[in-house]
DNA sequence: GTCACTATACCGACCAGTCGGTTTTCTGAA
DNA sequence: TTCAGAAAACCGACTGGTCGGTATAGTGAC
């Protein structure tokens, strides 16, 4: 049986959440304690700041690329399709967490700017590796970065029809009649 | 000769410029007016309301779309590869605009998310009857999109190497060896 | 006179962070 | 097993500062 999570990972969950669906401005330290279920107080004395509740953000995020790039790098024939497709699921954790940090970053957050910098990084080796193309690489990366920008755009507007799974399937067939 | 941009003018150019660079958060009234280099008297004389500079944001949005598919329109042959290669023209009014406001956007901006999706749908039509298959057009779209979100996330990362000209050159060639 | 501002002062709402105090949980001796 | 005391977890009022918006007196060009 699962443990319930700590008020820790709450506060972190609501950061998230908050900067997902009402972005940067609206995640104040109210706000992200009343979804966690705490006082501001409460939220306090677990992060001294703002920052170091980023900072908690951050290392999640670390934590679940690393468990990323290791699914990939166990099966590197399906690692590009992993890549393209996981893309598409907003609600996975990682993705969750990787759109709230971009929110950050496009704050002009630096350190923000900077783990995902490294993140990308991480997947163009990973994806090297699976596929020894660079510039297929970048196509698929491309690929990814759009569905993904797509998806984290449906915070009101409707969903557009590119992150349609159907239809990500038959691009991404596409892209495998591709000879290099 | 162009004529010296109104103050008007300056005060959109502002509002766009602090978006792009330092996100919606940094983007405030007195931020605007000393950009556009006004007092804030003279900006409020002009718009009544941080709301109202938003909505001149959005018509400039309108505008610059309209120029746009009116040029794909006018060469459907090349309308594909100018869609991608113009996503990396950061520095274009279009896509400046583009991006910010898809800042206000991310700040759960109901009228910037709608406008967005109302000009995506522009670009899609255009795009479909050009190329005629749907499937291709959602890839060129997400290759633009993805494009356009590194490109956008470089405020004070380094530029990936996903955003290079030659990169993408020859990724849209990889691209136009697909047969549909 | 009016247009297009400048300069400055002000208000109310909101927000990050602080602090004194309270409740809950753990610990270990009787 | 009980219970005192310590430590951890939490509460909520308060402070200082920022921001959007309002108001107003004044200035130079036409």
């Amino acid at each position: 049986m699962a443990t319930p999570p700590t008020t820790v990972q709450r506060l972190i969950d609501a950061y998230e959440d908050i900067l997902l669906t009402d972005g940067e401005r609206a995640a104040t330290l109210d706000a992200i304690a009343m979804r966690a279920g705490v006082s501001k107080g409460g939220l306090t004395y677990h992060f001294k700041s703002k920052d170091e509740l980023a900072a908690a953000l951050f290392d999640r995020l670390r934590l679940l690329v690393d468990e990323d790039v290791a699914i990939m790098r166990a099966d590197p024939a399906t690692a590009a399709t992993y890549y393209v497709t996981s893309s598409l699921d907003v609600r996975s954790p990682l993705e969750r967490c990787n759109v709230a940090v971009t929110r950050l970053a496009q704050g002009s957050h630096p350190e923000a700017n900077e783990l995902l910098a490294q993140c990308r990084t991480r997947w163009f080796e990973v994806l090297m590796e699976a596929m020894g193309h660079e510039d297929m690489v970048h196509l698929v990366m491309l690929l990814g970065d759009g569905i993904y920008f797509n998806a984290s755009l449906t915070g009101t507007g409707a969903m557009p029809a590119e992150t349609d799974p159907a239809t990500i399937d038959r691009i991404i067939a596409l892209v495998g009649t591709i000879r290099y």
